[in-house]
DNA sequence: GTTCCACCGGAAACGGGGGAAC
DNA sequence: GTTCCCCCGTTTCCGGTGGAAC
């Protein structure tokens, strides 16, 4: 049944976009001034998760670099690289001059210095999750930086702005600003269609199947990706060669905790136990929790390491927190 | 209105780990 | 082997917040 795996990951960039010509454009023409060799405006990109914002970003630059030889450009998770030595790094990787740094031995502003000295073609650089990045201050210093050009990408505009000094305000809120919106009902079947289209055999799965699919997605393409391929990797198993409704059933809860259960499997010991206790719990209060937590682990982090593990878990969605002060309690989401 | 209490999250310090230089 | 240096997870400290009790 799947004659291409890699369409049915999300992370597949299709030649063509659908939905977001308007979008493109707008971010087509902040990068323009690359290809008279001029660096680019500053991009801030905002909308939901799963709405489209980092293919888009990612398929206009390597669009771009298809037009324009000569220019460089890297993309840059600041979920996973979140300190400012992690980015610098990551930054430099994407024009091969990070291959003698070592974590330990590097003086600190060696990596700026080494980009500061940067004098090759336009780089264009793609800070995906930028307001988890721990230290704000770096996106001044990439910004003072020549011949460098950054794309923003995140979910939370507002926390973005809330931990930056005046300085860095001033300077982004003049960014060009990229709203994307959840898609709608229409604009995910179409693309779960594609993707269909692509990536399985012909009549594999049929349009009302994908409607459901999409409806259970809820406007998130990734969501909905997901439950495309665990529904097609189902089908594969049982040897039938199209998606029946009932595998689409069975397959919906299982594609909406894929990403659940990759982001635990990276847990630490006491963020998976902490989680477990939370889970079996429902709903509980945070002291209660701890001391829990406390009973099974036998050198317990701290409250205040605890609370940072339950800002993660808030942030990959697992977690959701009601009330205040010391009417607060937290459960699974 | 005031005090108490549980909780939150920022900032700075601490210390383990580990590569480089000698 | 020792020392130096840096990253990064964790701890310590502490001011702020908001609901409950008085």
């Amino acid at each position: 049944m799947i004659t291409e795996a890699r369409v049915l990951q999300a992370e597949f960039s299709p030649k063509e976009l659908e939905h977001r010509e308007q979008e493109v454009d707008v971010l087509s023409n902040a990068l323009d001034p690359i290809m008279a060799g001029h660096p680019a405006e500053t991009t801030l990109i905002f909308g939901p998760s799963g709405a489209g914002k980092t293919c888009i970003a990612r398929f206009t630059v390597g669009r771009l670099q298809e037009a324009v030889e000569e220019i460089n450009q890297q993309y840059v998770n600041c979920w996973e690289d979140y300190t400012r030595f992690r980015v610098l790094y990551r930054i430099l990787e994407g024009i091969g001059r990070a291959a003698d740094v070592h974590r330990q031995s590097t003086p600190r502003d060696e990596l700026l210095e080494r980009l500061r000295q940067y004098d090759g073609p336009q780089y264009v650089v793609i800070l995906d999750e930028v307001d988890q990045l721990e230290d704000r201050r770096v996106l001044y210093d990439l910004y003072r930086i020549r011949n460098i050009s950054m794309v923003l990408i995140t979910n939370r505009e507002a926390e973005l702005f809330a931990q930056m000094d005046e300085r860095l305000t001033s300077r982004f809120r003049s960014a060009v600003r990229i709203q994307f919106e959840r898609y709608t009902l229409d604009e995910l079947v179409s693309i779960l269609s594609a993707r269909a289209r692509w990536g399985l055999t012909a009549g594999a799965v049929e349009r009302r199947h994908l409607a459901l699919i999409a409806d259970a997605a809820a406007g998130d393409a990734r969501v909905a990706i997901g439950i495309l391929r665990n529904a097609a990797h189902r089908a594969s198993r049982r040897g039938v060669d199209e998606i029946s409704m009932d595998i689409v059933h069975k397959s919906i809860p299982d594609g909406k905790d894929e990403v659940r259960q990759k982001t635990i499997e990276q847990f630490t010991d006491h963020q998976r136990i902490l989680y477990g206790v939370l889970t079996e719990a429902g709903e509980i209060r945070p002291g209660d929790l701890y001391d829990r937590y406390c009973e099974r682990v036998d050198n317990p982090k701290t409250r205040r390491t605890i609370r940072n593990y339950l800002s993660k878990m808030d942030h990959y969605k697992l977690v959701v927190s009601d009330g205040n002060g010391r009417n607060r309690t937290y459960r699974p989401r």
